[in-house]
DNA sequence: CAGGGGGCTAAGG
DNA sequence: GCCTTAGCCCCCT
C-alpha cells in the first residue's frame, strides 16, 4: 500500500470526526473538506466498513438530497433516523433545514 | 485484466 | 416528485 492511501483515509476520518453534534454533512462535502473532491463514494465506502464500536459519527452523513442513503424500510435507515432525532435533526431535510443544519466546515 | 457493485452526484426527462 | 444516464473512486471476485 502507498502512504497516500493511509493519508486519504485518515484525512476523511478526521473530517468526519469534526462534524458537530446537532449538524449533518454530505458524502461529497466531507470529501471536499478533506481536500479530496470527487471521492464521495469513497467516503461512503469508509463509513460502510467502520467497526461497530467506532467513535465516528457516521449517522451525521446524508446524501446531497438531504436524505438518508438507505432503503426507507431498512434497519439501518431506522437506526440513523433515530440517532438524528436524538440530536434534534429530522430527515429528510427541508431546504431551510439544510441551510440551518448542514455543516460547511470551520 | 475484466466485471460488478456500492450509505454518491449532477443533470435531464 | 420519480427514474435514467454518465461520471466518479474504490473494493472484491
Amino acid at each position: 500500500m502507498t502512504g497516500n492511501e493511509i493519508e486519504s483515509r485518515q484525512g476523511i476520518l478526521a473530517t468526519l470526526a469534526r462534524i458537530p453534534l446537532g449538524q449533518v454533512s454530505t458524502y461529497g462535502h466531507v470529501a471536499k473538506l478533506a481536500g479530496q473532491p470527487g471521492k464521495a463514494r469513497y467516503v461512503a465506502y469508509i463509513l460502510k466498513n467502520l467497526p461497530s464500536d467506532t467513535e465516528i459519527p457516521w449517522h451525521r452523513v446524508i446524501n446531497s438530497q438531504g436524505k438518508i442513503s438507505f432503503p426507507h424500510a431498512s434497519e439501518k435507515y431506522q437506526e440513523q433516523f433515530d440517532r438524528l432525532i436524538e440530536e434534534g435533526i429530522v430527515v429528510p431535510l427541508s431546504k431551510r433545514a439544510q441551510e440551518e443544519f448542514l455543516w460547511l466546515g470551520n
